[in-house]
Order: C-alpha cells, then sequence, then structure tokens
DNA sequence: ATTATCTATAGATCTATAGATAATGC
DNA sequence: ATTATCTATAGATCTATAGATAATGC
C-alpha cells in the first residue's frame, strides 16, 4: 500500500511476511520475537527475511504502516453507533487486538520504535472521536463536558476493554461493556433532545 | 513481605533489588529487561543477584507480590472520591505507571508469567469498584446501568489514561480525564438523589 | 539484469550452573 | 555454619553482513 504496485510477486510475499509478523508480535511482543520465528512461519530463512525488510525495526515500521488493520474502519467519517460496531468486530478477532494492545503496552518503554507512531495515532484518533461526539451532541455533553473532554475518555474505554478481555474473555463482555458506555452517554433513542 | 523477617541484610538487598527490577522493567519491559542490567544498578554481578532471586521469572514473581506499589489504597475500603486520589498520586510517580503499564501489556503475550497476576488482579479489582459504585448509588446508576457493568469501565479509564498520558503527557491531563469520567457518573455533589 | 534465497559467520547478548572465596553470626 | 559475592563458563539465542547460487523478467 506504501510503495505503489511496482513489484507483483515481492508484494505478495511482503504480505505473508507481515501477516506472519503480526502474529508473532501477538504471541511474543516485539522485543520477544525474533526474525527467525518470523521466517520460518513463511519458509524462509532469517537471512532470506532480510531481503524484504532490511533490519527488525524496518519490519515492525511496515506492520504498523499498514495501519489499516488497527481501525479497521475509513477514517474521519465515523458515526458514535458504528464504534458500538467496531468494539463487536474486534471481538471476533482477538489476534489482531493481541497484537495492537502487545505493541502499546511496549511502546511506553524507553525508546521503543513504536513510540512515535502510537503518540501520533492517539492525538488522531483523540481529535476524531472528538468530532464525532461534537456532531452527535454539540457542545455540551452529559456532566456537563465537552467533547475534548469525553474522547479520551472513549479511547481509554476501548482500550482498557481489550486488556480485561484479552486477560479473560470469559469474564469481560467487551462489546456489551463498551455499550455500556455508551448509555452512561445517553447515547440512546432519544435520550438527549438537544 | 510475603516471607517474614528473618534476614535482616538480606531483606534490605532484596528491596534495593525489587526497586532496580522497577526501574528496568520501566524502561525495557520484563523481556527486555536483563539481569545484568538490574545487577548493574545495585552494585552486583549477574551471578550475585542470583543469589537472591534464582531464576528470572522468580524476580519477576517477588516484583509483582509486591502489590503494594499497583494500588497504593489499602484494599476493600475504597470510596468514590478517593479514586481520584489514587489517579492524582499515580501522576506523580510516572515510573511506576510505567512499570505497570509496560508489564500489563506484555502480559497479554502466549505464556507470559505475568498473565495470571493480572487476570486475577483484574477480577479482584472490578469486584471491588463494583463494591464502592453500589456504596455510593445502591443498584442503578446513570445509564441504567448495575454496578457490575459500570465496574469493568472504570478500571478500562484508567488503564487506558495510563498509556495515553505516559505516550504525551503534556496532551493529556490524566487526573482531569478521570474526573470528568466520575461527572459522567453524575457524582458531584446532590446529583445523584436516590 | 534483477530478484529471491541460501550458507557461513561475526559479534553481541542472555540465563543459569558450578564452584571458589570472603564476610558474618553463633 | 551460613550468607554473600565473585570468576569461569556452557549453551542458547539473536541481528546483521558477506557473498554465492538459483530463478525470473526483458
Amino acid at each position: 500500500m506504501a510503495a505503489g504496485r511496482a513489484r507483483p510477486r515481492g508484494e505478495e510475499r511482503r504480505a505473508e511476511i507481515l501477516r506472519a509478523a503480526l502474529e508473532v508480535i501477538a504471541e511474543r511482543g516485539y522485543r520477544g520475537a525474533s526474525l527467525g520465528a518470523v521466517a520460518e512461519r513463511v519458509g524462509l530463512t532469517q537471512q532470506g527475511l532480510l531481503h524484504y525488510f532490511p533490519t527488525k525495526e524496518a519490519l515492525l515500521v511496515a506492520v504498523l504502516e499498514a495501519r489499516d488493520q488497527w481501525d479497521a474502519v475509513p477514517h474521519g467519517e465515523w458515526r458514535l453507533d458504528l464504534l458500538g460496531s467496531l468494539v463487536e468486530y474486534n471481538a471476533m478477532r482477538p489476534g489482531i487486538v493481541q497484537t495492537f494492545s502487545a505493541l502499546l503496552g511496549e511502546s511506553v518503554t524507553d525508546g521503543h520504535p513504536a513510540r512515535p507512531f502510537f503518540t501520533g495515532r492517539y492525538e488522531a484518533v483523540r481529535a476524531s472521536f472528538a468530532a464525532v461526539l461534537r456532531a452527535e451532541y454539540g457542545e455540551r455533553l452529559p456532566g456537563g463536558l465537552t467533547p475534548e473532554a469525553v474522547a479520551p475518555l472513549m479511547v481509554a474505554v476501548m482500550d482498557g476493554l481489550q486488556y480485561q478481555w484479552l486477560l479473560d474473555p470469559e469474564s469481560v463482555d467487551m462489546p456489551g461493556a463498551f455499550r455500556a458506555f455508551l448509555a452512561l452517554l445517553g447515547a440512546g433513542p432519544g435520550q438527549h433532545l438537544d
């Protein structure tokens, strides 16, 4: 996606490698993932893999940049009720959620290569969520809060629920809990008539 | 705390090592932390450290069991308004928050030794928060929700805000955002008169 | 020609075991 | 005696570089 379609066979290989890297990172995190483990999963030697991504960090960057995976919904055009569906969709792909959550956790450690990515992403997601909330509620939300005050909470709820759910899927109904948060916002038919 | 006070000098050393381990885990995560780095920080060789904790995993377990650090508030006796102070206190100790968040993130990866700890902890914290909410609101919370429905959200907000805050402390007012969540619950003087 | 893979290997680490030596507590 | 540390070292990994060989595309 990032480099045009100049290399037909090569692009397929790259995509395979990225898929495998996603899996291995879910299982061991980035620092714990080895190039050899990723290579093995696509039937290559570790050195063969380095033909496609010259360093381990380059592979991580490529994984992060294939970011369609993270959001699963086109940017900029969200509606509040679609966020509930997004959480439901995420509950059906624990692998991706685990990759994301493992990387987010690692990213707060010193000098982690994914840190700038997540810092930028959260700034953008907060802004995007604030816009969605503003479109739905205007300036004044329950509790007398602004869209900008609630946006980080909504992001936090989504991320935090993912950890609880990954640790104990039996006990945590992730989509249900997110709907509960929306209920807290009074987002239901006719609950906020301004 | 776990082994009684049988060893005066040894206990001090152990405590030093645990402090150092917290630091190194904050900086590199558990998988990325090396025994050598921890040992160096307390002026020991790596092999000298293994005299106190026979394996790396034993050291992690000891770090997790010194769990006073994680909660900073005595168990079982929380009040809703004290949770706000807890978040404020956490905003003053980014090191501990970073250790916690890095470990939580890693813990969702396969076979991570901290996973049972976090699974159990979250079950307990959800139950504890539900009790706090019940004491404050009774059975019926804003949005028609039960204490059990809101408890995981409160936990998720605290954890999720920590990640956003660690990644970008300038942009995220963690205690303020948590107060906003409490405002969403209608927790303010006289807002929920049932 | 270019692209895809492989073998060989250097150079770093890392955990853990074995066993010696020094210091401390009865 | 017991506790605290150290040196030596085995045995695994891991990333990345160098350079050869095979396959593919003009």
